[in-house]
DNA sequence: TCTGGGGTCCTAGGACCC
DNA sequence: TCTGGGGTCCTAGGACCC
């Protein structure tokens, strides 16, 4: 079936959706979810309802942060087990149309599509996806992946976008570079410092002179970005994990070598469990540490031979965190294993 | 803005080898 | 050893995304 168009379905305001449909009386309130919910503690928003996003809350926000601008909102905590769920449902949704679903998130997925009439598809999942979880979602059309998935952007809330290589410069062009899926704030202050603002700008760069600055690969890419290039290939192929880590941010920081130390056995343990769970053994472990008051470092080894067995993961974790030398408090611990390329 | 937790991919320097 | 050049692996850090 060959590929016409690409759809990029985003549900609206995800969680705090879920969070409304099992909460009906949380109806039009403003609703942030996000840590255990206790907006004085070491935690960051997850999802704002739109209501919340009124007062300027954003994902990503301190919970602390979002209680001063918006102190009616109701605060909730993150529960992953309920939000897995329905996304499952809803990916199961998108699966009962003659379509290829590419996961890529809880809420999000690329459809792609053999039509005429990418528009009256889109509708047609939009409303398939309400009536099947009560969620309203927002899809963009596009020629490709990275067109579907910025049109997305223009279609939320509870719309359609299409944009393709014959209205990307009308839309984009003007826009400034971290409009751009692929560039953060980060590498838009570095274009911008060379004289690169927008989308256009950097469609016109020389990819020599951008690859001199940001690398062989990165560079050149960021151009084809901004021209609009991308992926056009959907697939179903279930996604093969690179790595497995857990990590805790305390809400009091570490100052016991003890209390460290066990806390990395902890972590070490839970990510043994999910790298036994995946099947497959564990070749590298590393260990993350964020000292007071957010200085992060991280030390790994390479293990003599891959493994899945908890007491050799917790070992290697243990070992690695000996590399640390800073004396100073910590407010984060991490432990992450990484499985060999498949 | 006192800054989570889960990931992915790229870069760059040093080690090591021929 | 007043010492080239290429390739690969390992490691730490950074940027980005959801």
């Amino acid at each position: 079936m060959p590929t016409d168009w690409i759809l990029h379905v985003d549900l609206d305001q995800f969680i705090a959706a879920v969070e409304v449909a099992r909460h009906p009386e949380l109806r039009g309130r403003p609703v942030i979810v996000g840590g255990t919910g206790d907006p004085t503690q070491r935690a960051v928003v997850a999802t704002a309802s739109y209501e919340a996003r009124e007062y300027g809350v954003q994902s990503g926000m301190p919970l602390r942060t979002a209680a001063k601008r918006c102190p009616e909102a109701v605060f909730l905590p993150t529960d992953a087990p309920a939000y897995e769920e329905v996304s499952a449902r809803v990916m199961a949704t998108l699966r009962e149309f003659p379509v290829v679903v590419e996961v890529i998130g809880w809420d999000e997925a690329f459809l792609g599509v053999a039509t005429d009439e990418p528009e009256a598809l889109a509708a047609d999942v939009r409303r398939a996806v309400l009536d099947e979880t009560g969620l309203h979602c927002s899809v963009g059309i596009g020629d490709n992946k990275l067109r579907a998935k910025l049109a997305t952007g223009f279609a939320k809330p509870d719309g359609i976008y299409r944009l393709t290589k014959l209205n990307w410069y009308d839309v984009m062009g003007a826009r400034p570079t971290d409009a751009l899926w692929g560039i953060g704030r980060k590498t838009a202050k570095k274009l911008a410092e060379q004289g690169i603002a927008t989308v256009e700008q950097l469609a016109a760069s020389d990819p020599k002179a951008l690859a001199a600055r940001f690398g062989p690969t990165m560079g050149p890419w960021y151009r084809i970005l901004a021209l609009g290039v991308g992926d056009t290939e959907v697939t179903a192929t279930p996604y093969v994990a690179r790595s497995r880590g857990r990590e805790v941010t305390f809400q009091q920081n570490l100052t016991d070598p003890a209390d460290v130390r066990r806390e990395v056995s902890t972590l070490a343990r839970r990510v043994a469990e999910d790298v036994a769970a995946e099947g497959r053994p564990a070749s590298r472990v590393g260990v993350k540490v964020r000292f007071a008051p957010f200085l992060t470092q991280t030390r790994s080894v390479t293990l003599a031979a891959p493994t899945s067995e908890g007491d050799a993961i917790e070992r290697a974790a243990l070992m690695v965190l000996e590399r640390f030398d800073d004396k100073r408090p910590i407010r984060l611990l991490g432990v992450r294993a990484e499985f060999d390329a498949p």
